[in-house]
DNA sequence: TGCCTTTAGTAAACCAATTTAGTAAATCGG
DNA sequence: CCGATTTACTAAATTGGTTTACTAAAGGCA
């Protein structure tokens, strides 16, 4: 069963493969009757132009593609990417154009990069500096940085330092002392990753709000965390078998903070009676547990959209072969909302 | 600032373009020397083959295509999909496929299928009888159906019918009487839709139920519902205005479940004690909201899993010149499982 | 030295479209 | 009635690669 080209059209029609090209992208080029009768005819035959042929000479696909620093499956799992995929995908669907996610194939996203017909990338948790970042600026492809540094390539980042200081700053005011950090595992960067900014960011808003009060800062009672609700169970286990007992708890993700809720709960303690805890993002879920979890805000939904607005502006800005203009980054405010694991 | 391709490479090294491209595809035709001389310089300008252009000579562009009844942003609030989509990307990283999203593009698939470089579809939520499925059937591109019926087409299914038949019998012998029933709107198809099966399917298993109790299946005391909480919520307070008092709730999706769980504590309610509740999908919400959502239990990530497994024995197929055998039909196992929600 | 094989590379065809330049035939104005 | 323009259509170039068929030079062997 092969699949139909132009040529089989045209043949059939009795015309050259230019007027059916032409009767569906330049019909005025063409008498009524003819342009009626080849789109017949090629209704009849099922006919519908090679994406790719098409793609291949428009220099352009009507897709982008989406970098993640995980696979999409371990991605999906976190509803922090829901939001921001949908952030995304909202202006997506108003600006006509396919959303295309990619993970990295078997360790390396070259390989990844390497097949995507994309007309330019979001790319999530990454820096400038990265090696496939910067080989992507090399080959002249648009692109936009999420969660990552940046000061030449255009980036949304949102205010991360301030929301985590207001956090820690909210419990150390209540009293608290005897504080658990559940920390993005990032922030400690293993040998082949690069330090993560958003990590470093926000454990130093908790730093700042510390060294202002004159609390000590412990390292003991701050772990890293993979970012899910098991990696919060764990470490709030862990934790507590080492022998700490906390009084209050920030997790530097939500699912961090949900997941040591549930261990904590496990251990018999009440939220917030006997633990306060204030999770990081305000992802969807944090509405959805009982009791409500108070959490630092970030306006992840507009972030996706942005990121998108600002990729959409690089074309433009590359059609017109603007060059010199200053890439814009853009900061997103976050604050911190207070709901039912706080008193 | 233009992108390079292969006629650069081959001019800065000295060779012709073919050589380039046996660089990288097939070094043994060329001498150790050249082969590294080229990587170099192709590496040192940056240079990656055109993905649009080798999709279209290899006429595979690694790519599936998973065609949704919605706008993407609509789906990515749906966990059903989180879950679904979560397998069949799981499988995607096995295989080293990429995976796209198609929503329709201002109400038409077409569109979106016009451009869309994708080796295969998964379709969710689509009868064959479709008119956008019948198109891809005459065109020779490979798809498989999810949540659709079919009978010449693959199709991947769940067991609906009995899974909704249990839930409603349990709670008749339960000796409830007074049960609001939240279906699928799609159950009572719109005048541009067609009547979706699933719906159907569903229905049918809580009628069948009722029938086999010889308890009086009452209109008014179903109700049609979008599929989102916050159609549960409207629905629940619709119903309860009404004037009916319902003792029990069968939810014919999680999120209408809790969404009418929500809307009935609102009206001081106990949950199980004064309505008892049975979902259905076993998403993953039905196990974060306190007290935990009794529901009917589908394999979810399992059923993306399969549909992948079974397009690629279509490709197998395909190009093995099979035609004549009989496309698998699957049906998946449904099951009950009793949590917090009933007593 | 002559013939055959291997090696290393290139020219040209091909994938499936779009687009530019060009060509007949028909129409029009003077 | 003749040159100019319009109409309706086509041939050929282009997009960026891959692949097949071919060629020239080098090496092997009698």
């Amino acid at each position: 069963m092969k699949r139909i080209n132009i040529a089989d059209v045209a043949q059939k029609a009795g015309v050259s493969p230019t007027a059916v090209s032409f009767a569906f992208n330049k019909p005025e080029q063409l008498s009524r009757e003819t342009v009626s009768r080849i789109r017949m005819i090629a209704v009849e035959m099922g006919y519908m132009p090679n994406p790719m042929a098409r793609a291949l000479i428009a220099q352009r696909s009507g897709i982008i593609g989406v970098l993640l620093p995980q696979p999409l499956s371990t991605v999906l799992a976190n509803p922090y990417f829901h939001t921001f995929l949908q952030g995304i995908s909202s202006m997506c669907d108003e600006q006509a154009l396919s959303l295309m996610t990619l993970s990295p194939m078997n360790g390396s996203l070259d390989q990844a990069i390497a097949r995507s017909p994309v007309d330019g990338y979001i790319i999530v948790g990454y820096n400038e500096a990265h090696h496939e970042v910067s080989l992507l600026r090399k080959r002249g492809i648009q692109y936009v940085l999420v969660d990552g540094d940046a000061t030449r390539a255009p980036s949304v980042n949102i205010d991360d330092e301030s929301g985590a200081y207001e956090a820690a700053k909210y419990l150390i005011q209540k009293g608290h002392r005897d504080i658990l950090i559940l920390m993005l595992d990032t922030a400690f960067g293993h040998a082949d990753e690069q330090v993560h900014g958003v990590a470093m960011r926000r454990m130093h808003g908790y730093r700042r709000a510390y060294d202002e009060a004159g609390v000590a800062w412990r390292h003991e009672w701050v772990r890293p965390s993979v970012s899910s609700m098991l990696g919060g169970e764990q470490n709030f286990d862990a934790a507590y078998e080492q022998g700490l007992r906390p009084t209050a708890l920030l997790g530097a993700a939500d699912a961090i903070a949900i997941g040591a809720i549930q261990a904590a709960i496990r251990r018999g303690l009440r939220v917030p009676q006997d633990l306060e805890v204030i999770g990081y993002d305000d992802s969807l879920l944090a509405n959805l547990i009982q009791p409500r979890l108070s959490t630092v805000h970030q306006p992840i939904f507009e972030k996706g959209r942005v990121a998108l607005e600002l990729l959409i502006g690089e074309w433009e800005a590359a059609a017109e072969r603007i060059t010199d203009v200053r890439a814009k980054q853009v900061r997103l405010p976050t604050h911190l909302v207070l709901r039912g694991t706080t008193t």
